[in-house]
DNA sequence: TTACTTCGTGAAGTTTCTTGGGTAAGTTGC
DNA sequence: GCAACTTACCCAAGAAACTTCACGAAGTAA
């Protein structure tokens, strides 16, 4: 029997003030009763309990507009602490964040290269000790552990489906695993949806938008949807596989099995790929053509694009241009209007992909007839999924508008 | 300032428990009280009030398991009705249905062809008066009218953005002008949407997935897409538009603007249009490439293909295929796993795109490494789109999760 | 008939909010 | 400088929607 969780009562409430007391950044209880629809007692109530429980601080008084002044509240950042891991074969990132989705520490360590999955987690235990000893956090303050994988996975099973990042990983139950190791609860998503929590959970003044897609690029090419504040899974938690959306049937075959992905004009390794197939552009960056040195293979190309090398120029244009043909069709498929650049593969050059993709989207026909779609650069970058994952376990401590409640089934079986 | 609707309270619980024992058809309190996690107590208290209420009847008992027996409940499908009306040049379909989503009168009437909104509007309200006339509904049972629209809307507005039904339309007070006219709440959405809705709203038993597309195809093509039970409109409710999703960018310019769209191959239009270019068979099936007749000439040719005609095989498969291909993207952005097929351009070979377009997602690597994707065709066939948006309407009223309750603030602006 | 199970509901208590009535802390006008 | 007004915050009592506990009604099994 599936069951949907239908918050209801204090535990709700208090979370939806306690999120709106962190989006807004500094806020008064005034305003909370009035952005709430609660009456002012209600709030006064409800803001005693957080304060009592050490997660909101009153913090001076706002200007008085003919009266008392209003006492401004805001959350205390360094009550609740998550720890973020972006899951990689070339580069770990750790990352520890407080409250706010402030990072308060970062720590990177080899990927996981070759290594059978059951020999990393406990050197992942290991590396997420020393983060926390790195960054004095009280370790009761410590909620729990993200964890964002590329490719293919099972969200609520907490284990990998695919071949990231590398095959014995595949079926290895690996949040069990790490929440063995580390004593703490585990959460585990693929990198786009915590790259795009991230971006939605450390972005102040909330949505911009109910509707928020991230384009994340690492190695592969992925897309993270948030909907009124939640990541939309679809029905096994793989929903927005930009990198194998197919651009042409009858293009190149993909290793996933498909023609014409994404993933194959667009992701940092066909970019390399075809700067190697340029003898004098490849002498000229000093390319080694390495399958582990993509990244930095790649990251020159985009550098000496910026910089306004032709050559490169045009290889990265290109790329820009097929991966704004799978957005422009994502886009359309759910009627975004803005799109956020988000991962390692946009670390250098993402305002050149920006500029590319904007024009793209701004020549398409529905923009123009119903309304624009922006793109935005991520402002949090190579460390996007590592805290979106961290971020994520913030969500159910601080906002479980999906996990505290009286469950309702919305459907029997 | 955006709000966002959390519902809370009484309300809430009572319209669940509504839509569940919906769902069911017939269901016994110790049943509600497991599947909601309240007590026998609660459902005991918000059963008697709903049934008080005329909205829930006792009707007979189930078997004994070793004590007293359950009694059994149903709702009491005539205590609520909705009417719905799918706007179309060529043809409008209304109709009229019960609480159960079970349609109880239907007419339909001349489409809107080049008149002016400001015409049809009177003309919709006498018609839809003859349709109460003729079904004998208790017009204080009638809970309001939906309206399902093809192309681009502001549905929080209600109002038409693009060139359907005709140019005059676009930016016309649609919902309430219409509103004034019956008298009653009018809500508009897409045809898709609304096909949508009436898919999952007519299907017992519930959901078999938390996400579901329903693909419409009548003059255009449209997807509508329901996340756990509701419509998912993004940005600007205009989400799914599958029609013009660009399946070749280097193709046929399209009407839109863009290229290669999926309409430009797998719309009725183009596959007249592709059949009249064949002199012989365009003489065989008697074709009369006239635009208003689109619709009565697909038909021949799609009746054609499945009596066995290669030519008229061909062309349908042809278009089938292409609407694979987009259906295919659409699966993979959204992860689903099971897609309708809807609306008068499935009416009569429905079965023949089902096939062609599950051995297409059959093949996709997706598909195989993670879970399946079904194609269903429609049960509700050509009235789907009316339907849907009447059950918008009685959703409202039985399973207002979105409607009724507190309001918080998710964003200020 | 007796013992047991199961369903449905009444009575009383808990939680979470509301309404109504203060009091403290400001500003404004004379 | 003081009265009059505003505004913020909070206490007390009450309403609503649940809960737990208890019990009678309706059924089965030996």
């Amino acid at each position: 029997m599936s069951r949907v969780v239908v918050p209801s009562g204090g535990a709700l409430t208090r979370s939806m003030i306690l999120d709106r007391i962190r989006v807004a950044g500094r806020i008064s209880r005034v305003e909370l009763a009035e952005a709430s629809g609660l009456t002012q007692t209600a709030i006064s109530n409800i803001v005693r309990q957080t304060i009592t429980d050490g997660l909101v601080i009153e913090t001076g008084f706002g200007e008085s507009t003919g009266g008392k002044r209003r006492t401004l509240l805001e959350i205390n950042v360094s009550a609740r602490h998550a720890l973020g891991v972006s899951l990689d074969q070339e580069r770990m990132i750790y990352v520890a964040c407080d409250l706010s989705g402030q990072m308060v520490g970062r720590i990177s360590a080899a990927g996981t290269g070759l290594e059978q999955p059951g020999a990393v987690v406990p050197r992942m235990a290991t590396e997420l000790r020393a983060l926390l000893d790195l960054t004095e956090i009280d370790p009761s303050s410590v909620v729990g552990l993200g964890v964002a994988s590329p490719g293919p996975l099972n969200s609520p099973a907490g284990v990998l489906l695919g071949r990231q990042p590398n095959p014995a990983w595949r079926d290895f139950p690996l949040r069990e695993e790490l929440a063995k190791a580390t004593g703490l609860p585990v959460m585990l998503d693929s990198d786009a949806s915590c790259a795009a929590l991230g971006e939605f959970w450390t972005t102040r003044n909330g949505a911009t938008s109910p509707v928020n897609a991230t384009v994340y690029m690492a190695d592969g090419i992925g897309c993270g949807i948030i909907v009124d504040g939640r990541v939309f899974h679809g029905a096994s938690s793989n929903a927005g596989e930009l990198g194998h959306l197919s651009l042409d049937v009858d293009g190149p075959p993909c290793a996933c099995g498909a023609r014409g992905c994404v993933e194959l004009y667009a992701a940092p390794r066909a970019v390399v790929a075809a700067a190697l197939a340029d003898r004098e552009l490849a002498t000229a960056l000093d390319l080694r053509g390495d399958p582990v040195r993509t990244r930095s293979d790649f990251a020159r190309i985009v550098r000496s694009a910026t910089h306004g090398d032709d050559a490169s120029l045009r290889l990265v244009t290109e790329a820009a241009r097929r991966l704004g043909q799978g957005i422009v069709t994502l886009g359309n498929v759910l009627d975004l209007d803005e799109i956020s650049l988000s991962g390692p593969g946009f670390a250098d050059g993402g305002a050149l992909f920006a500029q590319v993709i904007q024009q793209q989207l701004d020549q398409l026909p529905f923009t123009r007839d119903v309304h624009s779609v922006a793109v935005r650069i991520s402002h949090i970058g190579t460390e996007a999924a590592a805290l979106g994952a961290a971020a994520r376990m913030l969500q159910q401590e601080v906002t479980p508008h999906t996990r505290v409640g009286r469950r309702l089934t919305s459907a029997a079986r």
